[in-house]
DNA sequence: GATGAATGAGGATTCATTCAT
DNA sequence: TATGAATGAATCCTCATTCAT
């Protein structure tokens, strides 16, 4: 009881952060839930305080809109899976066979947006095309970022926009495939994951192919 | 002739649902303007009724609610869509080329959806992977089926479970690769038309090999 | 089919008020219908004209507005209580005893409202106390009327007041057992209409007595 | 006092209570307000929070539909019943002479619903006889209850269904008093007051009789 | 007469956000 | 910090009524 004591003046501001973290993270965790059971738009900053068991008013003080929430958690998403699989993602030993580099990378990727089911929930975002908002777009942006800079060490030599469209193309079939996944189970759902490393092993052989070939 | 009883029933309906039908087409294409535009969760039917120019009472003359616009507005899709590239579609010569039947299919999808954007936000529907609406789900599988069709002539011999989830994958294939282009203009944009060419080739080419491999 | 030709110019009127009054017999027939269904309130002139599978628009050529079914409906209806049940209502020979007198009297009321139903809707009409609309206050008016003119007759000598006093009694209690027995069926229900006499002769029994009593 | 958590667990937390229930006391009384003006079924909740001068989302936080209000509306006034004449409802010393008990027991629940009036527009409901709401559904079941209990003391012996069916031909009388006597004022209110009184005592007296002479 | 399209105010209800406590 | 009451515009949808044809 010693130092847990709240009027211990050092520890308060300490504490008062910590608890600051905790309400952030249950609130997160919170929206995490609410955007997976109906979608970033349909939800709602009311439900999702709801959820966390607090007051919406105790939710605006820590995100100033809905958007920030999806931001946050976004990020921390994104932060979490570097943490977890960092070099995963890394670039990759030219040598390394591209099955295998494939086949590891959207393992390793299924595997953390199964445990992560809002992931899926935030990339989809907004249905709308143009307008995507913050939240999708930074989430967007960092995975098309981490995604260059594996095509960039898979593929030297090519042209940096190249990179970028093959790496939207890769992310584009990565998404698609994922909504499959997480659409089926057991087998079926493993047959879905087999085919979404098939198409892009076979969308980036050539790739390959054409750089060693020119060697 | 012998009775000119209580309404002509020639003329008169035909005029009375002569000025429906273009109320509706009217309703429909606002639609698919607020739709594309803020995609089909945020589009309210008021804003779409004002688009059109009517009341909100008018939209609901001639559907009884949101999800009915968006299935009509689907069905009229892929009516046209029909009597559009009706053929371009069908079962094709096992003969043909993999490039050529590919090339062409994506050719005549992504002109469609080019000239008609709705159909993105229509096959995107509302982000909650689960709970898809009526209007999305019987979009999705009517383009299903005929995926199916063109895939069963293309890969004679193969199991129907084994159609089904090769289609499902190319169609998120080219709906992934539909947002990209939607995404991009003139001389990127045909970059990636190319790139969404290239992933289906090479994801099909090999099942297409095994079977003449086999033959 | 000579004379039932549109073209005879004599017929035609005539046989546009039989169209008229075909219609109207049609529209009140929806009408009641109607009500019974969801109530006064809730019954929407919409639904009427659906009902009587004629357009708004012919139902207000007929109708000025809602309050005008309502109205006519009343009084067809007590009119064609008045013919069915013409002298069962009118005065009565002061030596009928009190029970057969008001058993009478019930039994008829009741039957007439069990078969058409409508009549407790439009007698009950909109729950507001005061505001009783026109529809509501006519037919109530003429029922109070036609029970002042029994009473008359039972009661002779009673002050003008109280028989309008004691109608309105009277009446209140019929509709309240109306309710019940329409509530109920069968042996339950008739056990209600035997409660309804009771009440009703045990009420004016005294008064009767009264009367007979200063003979 | 060594623990300043979160929350002071007894002073804050009544307060917000008590803001909010006299928010809840205030719509309440404009509910009743409008429910009296208007009737149940034409009441509006725009209506309702206007009147008590806050915005409609102020009612919906409070109450999740216009059903729950009239709900908790009749709760509440049940519950002053029972706190205001509390045993005059109660089982009756059967010795008690029925004038008396049924006289008291008219004044009383005539002066009730005088002096609330919507009690009346509570009891009388959506005109539509099957559909009923909750509501009225409860407040009339209770109400039976009571009535069936006051019955059951003065008529001990009865089967249970006739109290029943009596208990409802009481409440049906007594509505039908009320609705007159809330139509008229002063020395003609009196009269149908005492209409009432004696249309129960009359209906009452001869079942009192019955077991009497039984006895 | 008859049609059915058109109206638009109004219904119940929700929601992101703010504010007094 | 935390609360929960408050907001008010916006949501989908209904309905009595009118009007061109």
């Amino acid at each position: 009881m010693s130092d847990t004591s709240e009027t211990s003046e050092k520890e308060q501001p300490r504490r008062r952060q910590a608890r600051g973290e905790r309400r952030i993270a249950q609130l997160l965790a919170a929206a995490a839930q609410v955007f997976c059971t109906s979608g970033y738009t349909a939800a709602s900053t009311n439900a999702i305080a709801r959820e966390a068991g607090v007051s919406p008013g105790t939710l605006y003080q820590f995100f100033p809109n809905k958007e920030a929430i999806a931001v946050e958690l976004g990020d921390r998403l994104m932060h979490e899976m570097r943490e977890t699989y960092g070099e995963a993602l890394a670039p990759v030993d030219p040598a390394t066979p591209l099955e295998e580099a494939v086949g590891a990378a959207v393992d390793r990727f299924m595997a953390f947006n199964t445990a992560h089911p809002v992931f899926f929930a935030l990339m989809h975002g907004p249905d709308i095309p143009g307008g995507i908002t913050d939240a999708h777009d930074q989430l967007h942006a960092t995975l098309i970022e981490r995604v260059e800079g594996l095509l960039a060490s898979l593929l030297p030599g090519t042209p940096a926009a190249d990179i970028t469209r093959t790496a939207h193309v890769c992310l584009g079939i990565y998404k698609a495939g994922l909504e499959l996944v997480l659409g089926h189970e057991d087998a079926e759902r493993a047959a879905y994951v087999q085919e979404v490393k098939n198409v892009l092993i076979r969308y980036l052989g050539p790739l390959v192919g054409d750089r060693l070939g020119r060697t």
